[in-house]
DNA sequence: ACAGCCGTAGCAAGCGCTTTCTATCGAAGA
DNA sequence: TCTTCGATAGAAAGCGCTTGCTACGGCTGT
């Protein structure tokens, strides 16, 4: 039924170890004989059997790229910018050069499903994962995650970090592109405070996310260099921190969360002057309470997100955000999952995020 | 160096046949055994070969995605969705129930890429493919798609289409979920008809997609339902599809190409009181186009998007635009793939598109 | 003119798993 | 008590491909 690799050497008068090494081009055919096994390839309509082949080889052409959540621009601009680095442009038949099969696994966020698809991938013999986003802070998981990772790294997978911090014990990993989420969060806060704000409100992510805690102490940091860490005048000083605490509020990185944050915080801090969301997408959530409650933006209040992802410079008005190069991030992801570029001194390399002032913030009044 | 199912076969003392019969539960073994099969399964930390499971059971646990852009949420969103489906709840290790790799393509629009991920999945002999988003109007291509997916399906590939029509030979395809997006270009312009527009431009897609042609014209027929088709008074009668093209601008479905296709539609008809993007994200660069130009949103002049993005709720003013299931339809294409749920009648469904009226669109000034 | 090589092609042994067919054991039926 | 059958377990034959090693010419060098 199926045309297999010794219908193609029938068919071309060489021995199956002729056609294979054609079709992998890594070891000397003559060019006649060569000639001869691509037109059988092509008129039997030959595809190479995956599965045998990988068995055969002990390596298999599938790149894995996990991220938390493939509905996010966020991700998906990362995935598909790696993807361009991965899929190859494809012969159509037999095995192209670098060729190999990306697949993007989606683990909504859940470690467990995280640990499902790298054992997936592993089983699958996968030439390299790449892992994208935030990751979470549970000691158990990173613990399962390193080993699952020394694990593949053992049996060859290459591993890449991308725009996510590596783990403590980041052994075996190839490479680290990690997004500078504290120096952003840092400017952002920084750009508000010059602006004059003084009650920043802040609606975080989950706080057991890498990225979630990193961005937030950017802005901390900020405050606190300019001294606005301390509670309102006449409260404790011992308090202050209390008062960040109050001015910050917990949810999931989506645009509802971001709506139901907002409102809970203008309740319990109605003097905020300013509110940093956690990513572009609570941000505009964020704008919705805002506007639902009656006030302008910037006029009234200031609102800025984080990453810029394409929608942020259409909102009205103009959402200031920070810069994050996720499509230039995720491509040498790609290409280093690929093996096509050489990891950077030390593993890790720190990408820089840009602060874009628009028209969402502004001074506050009076 | 890696544990095979002849390892764990001799911990548990038992046959390697003893020990797969367990990991794929399809075929009697007794309690005991079993139980035992599993703990050295367990002890040994052992990791299926999915390759050499495959090849000898000569199918594979991959499902295969195609989206033409994942950076955009439209098909993030249902490639998300489709996922939830596919990839089960996974218990880690040895084989779980249905639990299969799903995994995202990334064709990018582009034919060729369509073809080549097809190819990548035949050869690793993929359970199923569900081909998103719509397709390309070329002859020569579509024949070329027909004979692949044909092939895939012989090898016993389920095929599902999402958001995508059927081909016109759909001979072997298991399903197909099509979006009504006739019908909901119809209703939107009937909106903007009864509103009052009588001179509506139309920020179209890139023309050789079905998509693009289907909400397109569902545009026109409302329009000549409403006898709009004609050219402005004065005007020859016959040039009244030429007026209709006059006020068609064609371009790529992201953000920029809005902005500058919209330019181009009020440079060609200043006269237009609305304009209908191709997309949201096209809507988002039309948006900004018309207010670059000093007209407001929808005072000067109305526009409406289509999909319903989460995006497009918190747009100032809210968009009007066409809600399209896509979490729904992504789902459902991923239970089809599996064959947890029985394809339509006929093997294909139309789901329907539903009008969301809001604040972009108004009654024309005068 | 002969040994030694280089350039090619073939042989055959797996890669690790699934599955058909066969064997075994104990209990139930005659 | 002996046969029959159901329930389990094992033996072994591949699945289709890769690759180390061998084989075979014709060249080159002396």
């Amino acid at each position: 039924m199926t045309v297999t690799l010794a219908d193609v050497a029938a068919r071309a008068r060489v021995s199956p170890a002729t056609v294979s090494r054609v079709l992998n081009g890594n070891y000397p055919v003559a060019a006649s004989t060569r000639e001869r096994v691509l037109r059988a390839v092509d008129d039997l309509d030959y595809v190479l059997n995956g599965p045998a082949s990988s068995l055969a080889a002990a390596t298999s052409d599938l790149v894995g790229i996990l991220v938390n959540d493939i509905a996010d621009p966020f991700f998906g601009i990362m995935a598909g910018a790696a993807q361009t680095q991965i899929g190859g442009p494809g012969d159509g038949s037999g095995r192209a050069g670098g060729e190999k099969l990306a697949v993007i696994c989606n683990t909504g966020g859940s470690p467990e499903r995280e640990l499902t698809y790298l054992t997936l991938l592993q089983r699958q013999r996968a030439a390299a994962v790449v892992l994208t986003g935030g990751a979470v802070e549970n000691p158990a998981h990173q613990a399962a995650m390193s080993a699952k990772l020394a694990k593949l790294a053992d049996a060859g997978t290459r591993i890449v970090f991308c725009g996510r911090p590596p783990l403590p014990e980041g052994d075996a990993l190839v490479a680290a592109l990690t997004f500078d989420n504290r120096g952003g969060g840092r400017r952002l806060a920084e750009h508000l405070v010059s602006l004059g704000h003084r009650r920043i409100g802040y609606v975080a992510g989950p706080p057991e996310r890498t990225t979630t805690r990193h961005r937030l102490e950017g802005h901390r940091e900020a405050l606190r260099a300019a001294g606005l860490d301390a509670a309102p005048a006449g409260a404790d000083r011992d308090r202050s921190s209390d008062d960040q605490e109050r001015l910050t509020v917990h949810g999931p990185y989506d645009r509802r969360s971001g709506y139901e944050a907002t409102l809970e915080l203008l309740r319990r801090a109605p003097d905020v002057t300013a509110i940093v969301a956690a990513n572009d997408t609570v941000a505009l959530g964020a704008c919705a309470a805002v506007r639902d409650q009656g006030m302008r933006i910037p006029q009234d209040i200031s609102v800025a997100g984080f990453d810029d992802l394409p929608f942020s410079v259409d909102a009205v008005p103009a959402l200031t955000t920070v810069r994050l190069p996720l499509f230039e991030a995720g491509a040498r992801a790609g290409r280093l999952a690929m093996g096509k570029e050489n990891p950077p001194p030390g593993g890790i390399a720190t990408i820089a995020a840009e602060l874009m002032i628009r028209g969402s913030t502004a001074a506050p009044r009076g």
